[in-house]
DNA sequence: ATCTATTCATAAGA
DNA sequence: TTCTTATGAATAGAT
């Protein structure tokens, strides 16, 4: 509309995209606003851009009331779909409902951010977990979830903690890998030493005859066993 | 906005005022439809004129869809009550409210669930888990909701699966603590054999008269320090 | 409705 | 984002 005419289809170039996004986006809800008072006419504008985020406009009342009206004035049209019926239920039974299904996921959750915490879960926790997430993935799978996004502010505290927690996570795994090249020279060493040790012990024995056995030290290559017989985790 | 502009305020004239109405009808749902083609929005518009009829358009889907992509997404139901007590607010911001939380809760529960089967989850099934977290905090970062309180409930859950980390992090300090533990085993190892050689070297001495020199390997007892002198960091 | 004179919205470039 | 500016679009008022 201004300096060359555009084709009406998506624009390809993501920054012209998100620019004329915010611009029209304004001035869509202006045009809204603008209708609303002009004609007196009560308008509704919801907009999802293409990552999910929501922009909205209700220019009289709230967007709540105007989903009623809207519902109300068309109601053969919303009579199947369970998901806007739940709304024209009675409120204080779907709250239960709804709070009983928040109980099942968050003992879910704690039960698994729990039993994790220490490494391994013990067998109790284990069969208890299992029943929950069946119920928990019947709620999931019985629920299209299109949206992404739940309207939250992380704080910024929470995520300069949430960093450093990544750096230390680094220095960490860097400390992991240096302890196993270590070990992997230890080991080495170690069994450069064993060989030394048959080497004189045939020595010895070729001088003087002595029992092999007194001389033998399997500790070093066997006991330890190597890192992962461990089994508490791969990396 | 021609021949005049005019005053951004109900227009008296019945006549004015019905024509002004279709003319920006049509413009507003025009652009709502140019701002989905151009930028991949999804978009809802519902105009009741102020004799209650209804005019509505739905760029995608249709608007039932886009009903329930809000009803589910509502950041506004919940950001606006400063009131927590569920007891007093309104049933239809508390349904909302307890929807949001429920939406929270099952990504999380998915995230966990679609790494870790039904037993203990490994480290790399808790790299993938971060890695779906770190997404997931990015998108409520940038989202410029204004929900405070979503609830104490809300801030725990969110806090839970955070801590998911702690475990990836307690899981990882273990593997050093047994990675050291197992230096020091190797270590003593390593001073065992030394001696054993250098048993094994005096007896051999007294019997056959060798050099010492040949036989002592201080690679396994100062080449490698001790841990801590590589000074990454301490816990 | 249709026509125009104007005002508005906005694409492109910084 | 925000600002500027040249242009295309929308539309107020007349027909």
């Amino acid at each position: 509309m201004a300096r060359g005419k555009i084709q009406l289809r998506r624009i390809e170039n993501p920054v012209h995209r998100q620019v004329t996004f915010c611009k029209r986006r304004a001035g869509l809800l202006k045009k809204a606003k603008e209708l609303s008072v002009l004609c007196d006419a009560e308008i509704g504008v919801f907009i999802f851009s293409a990552h999910g985020k929501l922009y909205q406009q209700a220019t009289k009342g709230t967007m709540q009331d105007l989903i009623a009206r809207y519902i109300k004035y068309n109601p053969e049209a919303t009579a199947e779909d369970p998901k806007l019926d739940n709304h024209l239920m009675d409120p204080n039974k779907e709250i239960s409902m709804l709070k009983q299904e928040i109980e099942v996921l968050q003992k879910g959750l704690s039960l698994i951010s729990s039993g994790g915490g220490g490494g391994a879960m013990s067998l109790d926790e284990l069969n208890a977990l299992e029943k929950h997430l069946e119920i928990w993935i019947y709620h999931i799978r019985s629920t299209k979830c299109h949206v992404v996004v739940g309207g939250m502010r992380l704080g910024n505290e929470l995520c300069r903690i949430y960093h450093i927690r990544s750096t230390k996570m680094n220095i960490m795994f860097q400390e992991i890998q240096l302890l196993k090249n270590k070990e992997g020279i230890l080991q080495a060493a170690n069994m450069h030493l064993q060989d030394k040790i048959d080497e004189q012990f045939e020595m010895a024995a070729n001088m003087a005859s002595m029992s092999k056995d007194d001389l033998e030290y399997p500790l070093t290559t066997n006991i330890l066993g190597t890192h992962n017989d461990y089994g508490i985790y791969q990396f």
